[in-house]
DNA sequence: TTAATACAATAGTAACACTATCATTTATAA
DNA sequence: TTATAAATGATAGTGTTACTATTGTATTAA
């Protein structure tokens, strides 16, 4: 795939736009590099300065606290995410072959993309499998939702659930299903990468292993019961 | 059920067994207040201090810092668990029916106890809830991982997923399907409680879902496939 | 050419995450 | 009973984090 990509990321997650400016991208890119590389706890904007050379001030200029960066990037992911749903599902009828495709996409790196949004991919991935549950294991989380900062997430849920319906309309669980399915997706890559033992994975390939299984669980879920 | 209960918690874990002095088992108990009330980012030894009127340095003399106390209080937990779990299934013979047993646990608030573990064990239960990934999700989990501070977390699930073994000995993940369970009632019960559109909630009775979607999910997996 | 905006540079504050020192109380053992 | 050690309290101090405020300069837009 080739082209460029551009969402609009809800208005609340930033004092000002950081899509408008070159400085703006840079903090972005850079802060998705140094979460990647120190971990959402040990990432300050101080070392984000430092990085990209400029101050902690400027940084403030754009971002609250770390806590919006990090939502404006899973917003970012979350949005990239349906819109890559989206375009793998023109064409298709088949529910089931839908839902294949949603979790093949659940478990793979993103694509790459050239343009304005040069953003590690990998590194993103790996942010979304560590670090996304802390945006909203908060303590303030109400407060935060009434920003609806979790509507991309939400709309990618209701999305997948749609298509669970549509497989099986009788199913009683379709969204805690999807959400299950997307949670367990980073939390089996996570454990397979640092705690093996609490999974099944025995091959080199955790992807491959957290397909599977995901495969397994969804669809023996989702089974018509004659 | 009324008993004393008592765990060998890691001592890696502490500097000073918090279990050995009046003081100790204070700071343990209003920790665990405290990280309920606060959430564990709000949460500093200093507030702790100031709630059993000491002084930080000397809560610094029972634990290194507040992740370790929070690992010390979730080890805690999970060797309950465990030790629950062998309690239930004491006398049970049926495999379908000790699963069902676990998940009953699994979704359920500890029973209370009486004697020197008076924790509030609704709060223990919602630090489970909300506060637990977040002993895992850091940077330097191998390192932390190499003393063991995870065994009993990962001997509940050890043990969970031999249970499943014994019901289908065919089952391709057991300990995958085990921590999805887990993890899932988790979130599950965070989100109907947070961000219930994430969820197929209905009632009222939020546990009641979990325990419900939860079954379903796992019986669907593990059926033996004629 | 003026005026606004964007950013840099610097300084400062309160809280946090510790560490160190020394005095005092309490428990224990000779 | 006295000596001794251990546990705690009181206090101080350090470096870092998470901000806020101010002022100067460069760029751009009217």
């Amino acid at each position: 795939m080739d082209f460029q990509v551009s969402f609009n990321v809800n208005n609340k997650l930033f004092v000002k736009d950081p899509d408008n400016t070159d400085l703006g991208r840079q903090i972005v890119k850079n802060a998705i590099d140094l979460i990647y590389t120190l971990g959402f706890e040990q990432f300050t904007f101080k070392k984000l300065a430092i990085e990209i050379q400029t101050t902690e001030a400027t940084i403030y200029r754009y971002f609250e606290n770390k806590h919006k960066l990090l939502l404006y990037i899973l917003n970012w992911y979350w949005s990239y995410m349906e819109f890559l749903v989206m375009f793998k599902l023109q064409n298709l009828d088949n529910p089931e072959i839908k839902l294949i495709a949603v979790i093949d996409l659940l478990t793979s790196d993103l694509p790459d993309t050239s343009g304005k949004f040069d953003y590690n991919k990998k590194y993103l991935n790996q942010i979304v499998i560590s670090e996304s549950s802390k945006a909203y294991l908060v303590k303030d989380i109400s407060e935060i939702n009434k920003d609806e900062v979790f509507k991309p997430y939400k709309d990618l849920c209701s999305k997948i659930a749609d298509l669970i319906a549509e497989y099986n309309p009788k199913y009683q669980f379709p969204k805690s299903l999807t959400t299950t399915l997307i949670e367990s997706s980073h939390q089996q890559q996570f454990f397979a990468d640092n705690l093996p033992k609490l999974t099944d994975v025995n091959s080199n390939n955790h992807q491959d292993f957290v397909r599977l299984f995901l495969k397994e669980l969804l669809f023996s879920s989702i089974v018509k019961k004659v």
